[in-house]
DNA sequence: GGAATGATAAAG
DNA sequence: TTTATCATTCCG
């Protein structure tokens, strides 16, 4: 059964993190329930976290089992249970060794990232899933592009300056 | 402003 | 083993 004929290639995510955050705006985050149902968001909000340097990246706080996807090839996803009650969406990007993901803050309908994985009924069964492979989620090309603004990232008090301030945050006019 | 709520990581 | 720390959201 090839629900996913349309999903993005891998390659897609395999690029510069902050490429990757802006170009996945607009797209459509498909969702495959155990029910059959299938559900399509509008991206309309990303953020962009890059290994290396970037402190508010989980990564670079040092190589984990939980963070461990993040230095796989890009088009895995990462899930993150954050406060004891909200899933979080990231997609690994860059080449392996990397450690850059993009989280999924907005889509269209539903705003804050914990929202976005409650909706999506994640759980951690989802880590390391194969956005190109899997049959549950995948992300398509709407053919339409989107204008986007830039802000700062938004809860990474604790990385400090000057991550603080990059503009990494990209949300859909 | 503060609670809810659970996995993770670091310390003892 | 215990404790502090969260890429959050909801209620007052």
């Amino acid at each position: 059964m090839t629900v996913n004929w349309n999903c993005i290639p891998n390659s897609f995510f395999q690029r510069e993190v902050t490429q990757v955050a802006p170009d996945l705006l607009g797209k459509l985050l498909v969702r495959h329930f155990d029910d059959g149902t299938i559900v399509k968001f509008r991206i309309t909000e990303t953020e962009a976290y890059r290994g290396g340097d970037d402190k508010a990246c989980h990564a670079n706080k040092g190589l984990t089992p939980r963070t461990r996807v993040m230095f796989e090839e890009g088009g895995l996803v990462y899930v993150y249970l954050i406060y004891g009650m909200y899933w979080m969406l990231n997609f690994v990007t860059g080449k392996a060794g990397d450690s850059s993901a993009v989280l999924i803050r907005g889509v269209e309908g539903i705003s804050g990232p914990g929202r976005v994985g409650r909706a999506l009924q994640l759980n951690k069964s989802f880590y390391g899933e194969n956005l190109a492979t899997s049959e549950r989620i995948w992300v398509e090309d709407a053919g339409t592009k989107s204008k986007y603004i830039t802000a700062p990232r938004v809860g990474i008090d604790y990385a400090g300056e000057p991550w603080i301030s990059k503009p990494w945050r990209y949300i859909v006019t």
